[in-house]
DNA sequence: ACCTGAACACCGTTCAAGT
DNA sequence: ACCTGAACACCGTTCAAGT
């Protein structure tokens, strides 16, 4: 807050008078970072537009990185995402056949499936002493002994900095581009799967 | 810190002679709250062990639902991970005939199937003024226009704190269980496709 | 209507001083 | 070796006072 009142050139108490608390502008943040995500009009095409959906959520952390922890990881960021975007989700799924609970837990999946990679990807570095920090996770799995952990020690350097907990880095400086397609892929033809046994799918069987 | 200092009955400063800063204890924490996740020892069956892998840090999240948002979300939490569990990630993955760059794909996977839904779903609420977040939230999607969002209206009963973003209390006291079962499938099966179109499967064919 | 300014009740961390 | 105690440089938020 202070430090945005700095930038405002006013008293940071100056804010209360536009804003209720912090948490106010925190989901206001989340809804900006995410305003543009949701894909085109859903077509019956509900694996490509998933597809876009997953793309267009990481593209709008990418742009605004910090918002990689709230949206993911806390509650009141649920109020910067809009009904349009659930009505549209769920929409989507509603044409893929799920119905009822089936609805509810493909639904959970999406949301889960939407921002779970990217949180991570993004997660933000701890704040001071950067280059210790990145040091001692180095030296952790460079010092983790090849007879005890063979595997790790094998494909260590294929992962530094490349994979999730082995790295110094986040999203913003070591992107995980070609994992994140993997994902997408997983999700969808997982979800595909879900779709496949849901009772209006098993009764036309 | 203040507040661990008074629960150990010393002054705050003390606790600087043991550890030297507070993202050490929060990396301590993260290790403690998953030091029992990994499943026995990895068999064969690369989806049964990894389906225990997810509900087994579920149940540590759920233990203690307080690191949900660092082990999810920050990258301090890494420290927290140890590098066995890291190991057994990928001997599993190997022996599912996952190589090189698409181990490292299936890694981050891994990974990020782990966290995502349990780091939503138990984000943390806003510290304070819960009772009137909580009527906002309730309010932002029943007044929500039934012929703009025809499809959340009609479903709404079925999600109301039952559905991520639409819900006002996290996984400790709503718990999404069926949920997580069907992102558990979704995952497994999507992983199962990718392994069914790794080099060494394509050469097999 | 909109902002200042003082004040409150907090933080994590340092460093010298005690025992 | 281990802790106290003062101090520093921060927080978000309130409320009365200014204009």
């Amino acid at each position: 807050m202070r430090k945005l009142a700095r930038t405002l050139d006013v008293y940071p108490t100056a804010i209360y008078w536009y804003v209720p608390n912090r948490n106010a502008i925190l989901a206001a943040v989340v809804d900006h970072a995410l305003h543009d995500i949701l894909p085109a009009a859903p077509s019956d095409d509900w694996r490509g537009w998933l597809r876009q959906l997953f793309h267009r959520y990481r593209e709008g952390v990418r742009r605004h990185p910090n918002v990689a922890a709230l949206a993911g990881a806390q509650l009141i960021s649920n109020g910067g995402m809009r009904p349009q975007l659930i009505d549209q989700i769920l929409t989507v799924l509603d044409s893929a056949g799920f119905q009822g609970a089936d609805l509810r837990h493909a639904y959970n999946v999406v949301i889960a499936v939407m921002t779970g990679f990217v949180t991570m990807e993004f997660a933000p570095q701890p704040a001071d002493d950067v280059p210790a920090w990145r040091d001692s996770v180095r030296n952790t799995f460079r010092s983790a002994d090849a007879e005890t952990y063979p595997v790790l020690a094998r494909y260590l350097p294929d992962l530094e900095n490349q994979a999730f907990v082995v790295r110094w880095q986040n999203g913003v400086d070591a992107p995980l581009d070609d994992s994140f397609d993997a994902y997408v892929d997983v999700a969808v033809h997982g979800l595909e799967m879900l779709a496949s046994r849901v009772p209006s799918t098993q009764a036309a069987v």
